[in-house]
DNA sequence: AATATTCACGAAGAAATTTCGGTTTGAATC
DNA sequence: GATTCAAACCGAAATTTCTTCGTGAATATT
């Protein structure tokens, strides 16, 4: 196993350009949310009445199974206004999930300034975990229908799917630079067995709810995944 | 770290009595398969038709969008025959899965005669990975609509589902009593892991059919995953 | 206050699933 | 091989749900 310059390895260092981690997180969190914006006050609560009646709804009895009329009626409004805002359900069901990621990544951005990458990395795994089991509804939603469909494909949505791997894969470059993953492993794989591990625990709990305590749970994996990744450069060198 | 009694540990031994392992697989693979036993020649080639009508336009279009109408012509009789032999469209859905489940596990149980636990929990995964590959559309079935469906509650599906964890905790504990993975680690947990690792290869190839060779890529993940866990026990003796 | 634009809704239309009654087909029995 | 009966099949109708459309109400603008 060949190691050639593990020299210029700064295993605990924070980056000191972060290059290109700031504009990729900038990129991510802030992309287009929605084309169409609404002119009315009334209609901006009518939009977020949908939403949050929606994610309820489809958390509830899933894509296929809810019905736009319950969705309606959760939102307060008839089924016909909703084509005002979606032009299907499908529409609707695919852009729900958007707003929270980038919510989500916008809050890992902040809480990952001025870490090290193994921070960032153990960070970004944790909170993951955290935000599924606080936005359990949106969780159920995106984990067990949106990520896996097929059928999100060239939308912003797959992007934003995409985006939660490119993050891993930055990190894990990294961590290869700075010596504490190994470099003769596809990094692919490495951000596979990361997502993979991390998935499935978030996706065990929404089926089951178990472990019960997702926090503590995903803490676990993210530091057991690291810590697994870490012995392996060691044994590389 | 405790290691109490690594003293009996047995490392790459053929378990004698294979305790429990026959019957946990002899049970797996013969879950009933269908309630309903057809009486004429002419009924069985055509439920054999449905599913594998069924099956393509499923993995096609996915469950939500398939239309009945093309499932039956699929299958070359008329919509309203398909419901003398399934109650509905999702119930055709979740009963298309079980068979090849079966003879997954069925083939597994052959081949993993007469080898270590070690050389079982390898081909357990290398075979999930395989076998995906293979049946690529009941694949896209399964890992991307079936398994993360919340709806797939008390049925046999979701003890078939369960059956995939099952194996993989009997060969965890099993490594375990070996010593060859550490006793500290929540059983559960290296299972996550375990499953996590290679169904997150099979999901994106499945998805995006990279990379290119999953045969290959399901090889080096679970070759991996085992060497880390290995290592994981060493470094807690 | 008048006007224009946005928003909302009920009713009608479209598309898909599911049920039903009657006909055809296959297999067992004589 | 004819008879009989249940199993299998189908077309048409009923049902359910999604989606469109025309019109009227609410809101913003002048």
């Amino acid at each position: 196993m060949p190691a050639k310059d593990v020299i210029t390895a700064q295993p605990s260092a924070v980056p000191e350009s972060d290059n290109g981690w700031d504009s990729l997180l900038q990129e991510i969190s802030h992309r287009p949310k929605r084309a169409t914006e609404r002119k009315q006050d009334r209609s901006k609560r009518t939009e977020q009445q949908i939403l949050t009646g929606a994610l309820r709804v489809f958390a509830r009895d899933g894509i296929s199974r809810s019905r736009i009329a319950d969705i309606a009626a959760e939102a307060g409004i008839s089924a016909s206004t909703l084509y005002e805002y979606y032009k299907s359900k499908e529409d609707l069901a695919y852009d729900l999930p958007l707003s929270h990621l980038a919510e989500f990544f916008e809050g890992y951005h902040v809480a990952a300034a001025n870490k090290t990458t193994r921070e960032r990395m153990l960070l970004y795994l944790v909170m993951s975990a955290d935000y599924a089991r606080e936005h359990a509804e949106w969780a159920r939603l995106f984990y067990l229908e949106i990520w896996p469909s097929v059928f999100v494909t060239d939308t912003d949505l797959r992007h934003s799917i995409n985006d939660f791997t490119r993050v891993l894969l930055f990190l894990v470059n990294e961590a290869i630079a700075e010596g504490w993953i190994a470099r003769d492993r596809n990094i692919h794989e490495t951000a596979a067995l990361l997502t993979g591990g991390i998935n499935q625990i978030i996706i065990t709990w929404l089926l089951y709810r178990k472990p019960r305590n997702l926090t503590k749970a995903g803490t676990e994996m993210a530091e057991r995944l690291i810590a697994v990744l870490e012995m392996e450069a060691r044994a590389a060198r």
